[in-house]
DNA sequence: TCACACATGTAACACGTTACATGATTTG
DNA sequence: CAAATCATGTAACGTGTTACATGTGTGA
């Protein structure tokens, strides 16, 4: 029941329609949480229903009309209420380690394959997140930065996106190289 | 749709009841797929009609009966096939995050509370996988096992595993340093 | 005797994915 | 001129969560 809570916290970098939180979510949020556009049109109306965010019609010229969500205060509130209750252990679901698990029954090349082609999307996103990161100190060192800025969550789980690649990469390449040495061995 | 899989590539640990698939996906599948009691159930009746896996009926004294699973010849055909298969990109989804990001406009003590107890579970985690690792090698050393092993799969989810909680471990010591650094400046 | 482990399930609901539908404008 | 971007949505289906229901055996 937390995408609601992602869609609020996504909304504190200001307000955005249905589809710029999209674009959002799979650039800064994406790190942490997934949505499809279908589900953010439908939380969105929901929160709106609730009294959590506020829309509004912008009328554009040359473009199709678009909806505007503001937080609303009672939805700051739930926010904050929200980060102040326990947190359900997070669940983990990766379709590489279930082929992975299974390698020794499975197709092991096709494995290898996939294991390469997760090293490049984390090399990918990794030089993305680094992209995020120079644009968010803008030129000042790490320590600066924290002491200067008002808001340093996005600062910090974008830290956490990070490191999560960066292990991503040595663990891929590390498993490929043993895998390959065995098969060299056959 | 892969918990399907999962429950497959769990099978080649062994036949099991529904019950002891439930065990199983708590402690060697957990790192990567995590699956309620009721899911298990579902899935393997589902996995039955479509005979991917065959149960047959197991009578006890004084126990309720059970049904156990067998992976079945096309079963085994459809991991293989599956291993084969391109693997959708994975989708995070980690509420500590969301919180994280928020903890500006949240609760900052509490989140700190949050990251505390994040970083219990995943010492406990990780020590959780030194113990099945442990097990696995049984006094061998790495290279070793991974020489004799005729499945060498299980251990490198572990591992998997083991180094996604130590990253874990520094990152959420890392923030909670730089959390409490400011707010003592305050 | 009380809690926990064994063992299986139903029902209802919440959440996530996929496919489809529409249509204007900007960029290469 | 085609493709990408802006912009919003419906419908159907698949997956995951929560609550409840039931009953025996074992260990502290």
């Amino acid at each position: 029941m937390s995408l609601r809570h992602a869609v609020l916290a996504a909304l504190l970098e200001g307000d955005a329609s249905g589809y710029q939180l999209a674009k959002r979510f799979d650039v800064s949020v994406a790190n942490f949480w997934s949505a499809t556009p279908q589900q953010l049109y439908r939380e969105l109306e929901q929160l709106e229903r609730t009294g959590l965010v506020a829309g509004r019609v912008v009328e554009q010229r040359r473009r199709p009309n678009k909806r505007v969500f503001t937080l609303t205060p009672s939805g700051r509130e739930e926010l904050r209420t929200f980060t102040a209750r326990p947190a359900r252990p997070t669940a983990m679901r990766d379709d590489l380690l279930v082929k992975l698990q299974a390698v020794d029954a499975g197709d092991e090349r096709a494995v290898r394959q996939a294991l390469a082609a997760r090293l490049e999307q984390a090399r990918e996103k990794l030089a993305g997140y680094d992209r995020l990161r120079d644009d968010l100190l803008d030129g000042r060192d790490e320590a600066e930065y924290l002491r200067e800025a008002d808001r340093v969550g996005p600062y910090l789980t974008l830290m956490g996106g990070r490191r999560y690649e960066q292990e991503n990469i040595r663990w891929t390449a590390d498993v490929l190289a043993i895998l390959e040495r065995r098969a060299g061995n056959r």
